[in-house]
RNA sequence: GGGCCCGUGGCGCAGCAUGGUUAGCGCGUUCGGCUGAUAACCGGAAGGCCGAGGGUUCGAAUCCCUCCGGGCCCA
């Protein structure tokens, strides 16, 4: 039996039962045996981070998941529903640095220990993954909770071994000495998609040096710097070949420059006074030897001094400085390159602490940032520099502890990205598809602009790097396994974690000598981690099958900011080991930011919790509104406003599911017993309208959902359900619901209603999983035991195509566009609603309005609420519009002449409704008199159309609609019979009485002639509000028993009274 | 400097791949209405040179070019 719903819905408390139901009841379990042996679909979670709280970007991130999880289960799908977490790398080991109240390497070697420190590390992620897991699991996200994959699990590690092995088999891994980012705080080297994004605006010092040349006194080149502290390891100026140079003369000084900086920096250095001597290219001045700047606060830099001179590179520009270059090949990424072709050595006297070393002579121990000052004195004192001041530029900083990335030349292991770079994009072109479409161009022209892809960390929490290097003959064994691993290893391994520092004590025979290897002491970086997770979740190498089977994914979805890093890095990896892209498509999300657009941080105190929108809203509000409020790949601008607005429209959803289940379970409906087939022959036009509107909400759901458009899936279904279901249909069918008797048409509308519900809760429910699973058991599983037990465990909806009738849609369209009409004429004329006209009629602008809406004639008639409806085509003229016109006299005379005023006369005695008819038809109208023939043609008479008196008028967009707002007595008599009926059910229920109760009734009328005219309206009243006896008296004389009140209706009082009948 | 996205009433958005009624919708404002799904809901009104300027076209919010502003990514 259908059960009347709750008056209202207590989100909150629906959606905890609704958990904890599915929890009990191993619903989630159930639905995912019921697709087991389908196909498979194999949905890739992109793993967070494990570090912290969820966010709403995170939130975000999986109800667009589950949405899509949800549908492809729905349409029969075996999905993959794995979470993953992401737990190494340095974020964690930042946190635990913190945590454990410790700044250094050193201190976590000596102070904490590696062991120790790596298993808060480890203690640290686990937790983080259990609260986080916890907050997922109340956005109502169905995975796998109970079985992730998490990337500090051993086999997680073996498989990113098996990875690296591969790799290194085609050739791909390779050690190397490179300039490239440094974290002075954290000790490691940093990945190019480490830094990107993580460039901030500083103040830096901005100067001039001049660097004096060997051979001419008094002749300088001017270099410009931002870096001081580079200028200790310095080896050579860079100047563009191509570029002019030109010789300035200032103060009897000449200073060699970039022709075309020479005014600026002029300017910059405040110097009026100067001349341009000579000019010529920069790739005459090759070879041209120069003093180093500190050359004795550096007394290494004796053994270069044959390096000091002038070399070329085209990476020299003319945006900013001089045009001349100071280059220190251990400190910059071009200065390297450049520096290799002139064979310079990478001098680099800088620790991994960022202090100098002992190479850097007077400078040894300062942090390099804090040389800065010092280098600045010398060269001042020395009349080196040339000017000082600051500039604010964008410079990199670690994306975990923020310090200021430094340039260093270490020695590095590098993945040759560049060797199989043309392999990923053209595989990425011809098997990924992404959305949004243009994604694809953004994400190539990241992988063009990308270089190797340096893998090695040094530090603690992560992945070990799985190479062995031989002691003696340096021979260098890369390990796939532990299998492999307890194979080579010295010592028996028994259950060792694979983490350092335990890895770090094993040690290998050397295939090739036989010599003691040892492990690099190296990590990897953790985008390698995540990289390989469409494998190693499957458990590949060590288990194929499944692997066999699903793999690649089906289906990715990430933030915008992963173009660049977990879509690349996962193709850099699989096409490394595997030449294949390891997913199929792929869904660029946007970022949640907040109302004015701007990122949530903490500073600004802008940050919505998406824990504080479920407490307020609800869960499928905040999933209702983050999926419909924009299309995927845009920036959500997180709104409260808008979140209320999903919450109306939620609330209409249950409203209407009130109306459905109140009168169902008051009639026994019961589905089972009835289908539409059974009540086909009573079946209104707007039952099947509605039949065919759910029909296309579902093709235009499904179609949405497809292509990843889930914001159109949404707005859909909120459209369907707000105009479609509520403002429309369910007003259109309330009257027959109210209806007493068994009768088909009432049944009909139940059966269409129910019909409706049923497939609308189905579409509903991947992305309001709650309410829908309330809403079908109350309305479906309650009706019919024999159901499935969750709504979840559905088909999606299949759609019927032969339902659909646009061209009844159409023209429901255009009916309510009259009705709309007709209610804005009774408004300008203060007539209500429930006040029947006498005659209502439209004249539609075209056969085809009229074909639509010929069926639907009842409908209007009854929404117009008028006695009489007239349907008139676009050539018939209603009786109510008069038509007058009007000649054109100053056109009539050009055109005819002398004959112009007879013409004129002969028009005017004619017709309007004839001329205006004649003129429509032929666009002319002929005149005969006095043997002249004329042609009249359109332009030269204008007409007004008029209401007759009494008549209101409305112009819309299918045609004229004309009301009789004349009142007769039986008119007013029916108003006024409305008017006490719905005072009646008010007073009954604020009487509370049950909808089937009868009562019985006294009205007392203030004026008497109203005795009379209310006679007429007894049966209408009584049918109305259920009344077994209705008096109808003077005010005064109205006594009894029961509930009295007074009412005021348009000026005149009425006093009511209305007693229960006991049953 | 390069790539991509966005710019439509006060606010948030749709429309733009295939140019064509009077540019829609929601919120807000304001004035009304409705009432046995109603702590709901519905309607009317006011409010737009569709970022700017060119071009293509009979016709441009829509296609093309330039510029301006915002965002993201990369340097």
């Amino acid at each position: 039996m259908i059960q009347p719903a709750a008056k209202v819905y207590d989100a909150k408390k629906a959606e905890r039962e609704v958990q904890e139901w599915w929890l009990s009841a191993e619903i989630y379990e159930k639905v995912k045996k019921s697709r087991e042996g389908a196909s498979p679909w194999y949905f890739l979670d992109g793993p967070p981070y494990a570090s912290g709280n969820i966010h709403l970007g995170t939130a975000w991130n999986k109800i667009i998941k589950d949405a899509v999880i949800r549908y492809k289960t729905m349409c029969g799908l075996n999905v993959r529903r794995q979470p993953g977490w992401d737990c190494h790398g340095l974020p964690i080991e930042v946190k635990v640095e913190e945590l454990l109240g410790i700044r250094s390497k050193k201190d976590i070697e000596q102070k904490i220990g590696v062991e120790a420190f790596v298993e808060q590390c480890k203690k640290w992620a686990s937790d983080h993954v259990r609260i986080m897991t916890e907050q997922f699991k109340d956005l109502g996200v169905w995975m796998d909770w109970d079985d992730p994959y998490i990337t500090f699990k051993r086999d997680y590690i073996e498989s990113a071994w098996w990875t690296l092995k591969k790799a290194y088999e085609r050739g791909l891994v390779r050690k190397d000495l490179r300039v490239i980012h440094w974290c002075p705080r954290c000790e490691t080297a940093l990945a190019e998609h480490e830094v990107r994004g993580e460039y901030q605006n500083v103040s830096d010092p901005s100067l001039y040096v001049r660097f004096r040349l060997r051979d001419r006194p008094k002749e300088y080149l001017l270099v410009w710097t931002t870096t001081p502290w580079t200028l200790p390891a310095d080896l050579a100026v860079c100047v563009n070949p191509d570029y002019d140079y030109s010789e300035v003369e200032i103060g009897g000084d000449i200073y060699i420059m970039a022709t075309a900086l020479v005014e600026k920096v002029m300017k910059d250095l405040g110097i009026s006074d100067y001349r341009e001597v000579s000019s010529v290219k920069g790739v005459s001045l090759e070879g041209i030897q120069y003093e180093h700047p500190l050359l004795e606060e550096v007394p290494r830099q004796r053994d270069f001094v044959g390096h000091h001179r002038v070399i070329l590179g085209h990476h020299v520009t003319l945006d900013e400085g001089t045009g001349c270059v100071h280059t220190a090949p251990g400190h910059g990424e071009e200065d390297f390159e450049v520096g290799s072709r002139y064979g310079l050595p990478v001098f680099s006297p800088v620790g991994p602490d960022g202090r100098f070393t002992e190479e850097a002579g007077k400078y040894a121990g300062m942090f390099v940032k804090e040389a800065d000052r010092v280098i600045l004195d010398d060269l001042q004192k020395k009349g080196l520099l040339v000017k000082y001041g600051t500039v604010v530029h964008q410079y990199p900083h670690c994306w975990r502890c923020q310090s200021p990335l430094l340039f260093r030349a270490t020695e590095q292991w590098f993945l040759k990205v560049g060797e199989i770079k043309s392999s990923i994009i053209q595989k990425n072109a011809e098997k990924v598809k992404w959305v949004p479409g243009w994604a694809t161009i953004r994400y190539a022209n990241g992988v063009e602009s990308v270089g190797d892809w340096c893998i090695s960390r040094q530090r603690y929490w992560g992945i070990p790097l799985p190479i062995w290097i031989c002691d003696q003959c340096k021979n260098m064994v890369v390990v796939g396994s532990l299998e492999e691993l307890s194979a080579l290893s010295l010592q028996p391994l028994g259950d060792i974690d694979l983490h350092r520092p335990h890895v770090d004590r094993v040690e290998v025979k050397c295939p090739q000598c036989g010599g003691v290897a040892r492990r690099v002491p190296d990590v990897l970086d953790v985008w390698f981690d995540s990289g390989i997770a469409s494998w190693a979740s499957l458990g590949y190498p060590k288990r194929e099958e499944l692997f066999k089977q699903i793999w690649p994914s089906d289906f990715i979805t990430e933030g915008e900011d992963q173009v660049t890093k977990w879509f690349y890095s996962q193709q850099v990896v699989s096409i490394a080991a595997f030449g294949e892209v390891p997913y199929k498509r792929v869904l660029m999300h946007g970022f949640a930011l907040d109302e004015k657009g701007r990122k949530m941080s903490k500073s600004l105190g802008n940050v919505v919790n998406p824990e504080d929108v479920i407490r307020r809203n609800g869960v499928d509000v905040l999933r209702l509104y983050i999926l419909g409020a924009n299309p995927p790949w845009e920036d959500l601008k997180f709104s409260w406003k808008s979140l209320e607005v999903v919450q109306k429209m939620m609330g209409v959803l249950w409203n209407v599911h009130v109306f459905a289940t109140t009168y169902m379970s008051l009639d026994e409906f019961d589905p089972r017993k009835v289908d539409l087939g059974r009540v086909s022959a009573s079946l209104m036009p707007e039952d099947l309208w509605m039949i065919s509107r759910i029909n296309s909400v579902a093709r235009e759901v499904t179609q949405a959902m497809e292509d990843l458009n889930l914001h159109s899936a949404v707005r859909s279904i909120s459209n369907f359900v707000l105009e479609d279901l509520s403002r429309w249909y369910v007003r259109l069918v309330r009257e027959r619901v109210w209806i007493e008797k068994e009768d088909p048409k009432k049944l009909a509308a139940y059966v269409v209603l129910y019909q409706a519900m049923h497939v609308l809760v189905r579409l509903l429910a991947p992305f309001a999983p709650h309410i829908s699973e309330v809403i079908y058991r109350d309305l479906v599983k309650s009706a019919d035991p024999s159901s499935p037990e969750s709504v979840h465990m559905l088909p999606w909806p299949s759609v019927d195509e032969g339902a659909i009738n646009t061209g009844l849609e159409e023209g429901m369209r255009i009916a309510r566009a009259f009705v709309e009409a007709g209610a804005s004429l009774r408004q300008q004329h203060r007539i209500k609603l429930r006040w029947p006209v006498n005659k209502v009629s439209i004249q539609v602008d075209s056969e085809e309005i009229l074909d639509k809406i010929k069926d639907l004639r009842e409908l209007l008639q009854n929404q117009l609420n008028c006695k009489e409806l007239v349907l008139l085509g676009p050539r018939e003229r209603p009786g109510e519009l008069e038509i007058q016109f009007r000649v054109d006299e100053e056109q009539f005379r050009q055109r005819f002449g002398g004959l112009a005023e007879r013409a004129m006369e002969q028009v005017r005695s004619m017709d309007a409704g004839r001329l205006f008819e004649e003129l429509n038809l032929h666009g002319f109208v002929g005149l005969q008199f006095d043997g002249y023939k004329l042609s009249v043609p359109k332009g030269l008479i204008a007409f007004e159309e008029k209401p007759t008196e009494g008549v209101a008028f409305i112009q819309t967009d299918f045609g004229k609609l004309l009301m009789d707002t004349k009142l007769t007595p039986e008119l007013e008599a029916e108003s006024m019979a409305r008017e006490l009926v719905r005072r009646l059910q008010m007073m009954r229920k604020e009487m509370e009485l049950g909808m089937e109760e009868r009562v019985d009734v006294v009205v007392g009328v203030g004026k008497g002639e109203d005795l009379e005219r209310l006679s007429t309206q007894q049966d209408y009243i009584c049918r109305e509000v259920r009344v077994r006896n209705l008096r109808l008296c003077l005010l005064n004389d109205v006594a009894g028993e029961g509930y009295l009140k007074d009412w005021n209706i348009d000026g005149e009082n009425f006093r009511m009274l209305v007693r229960r009948v006991a049953s």
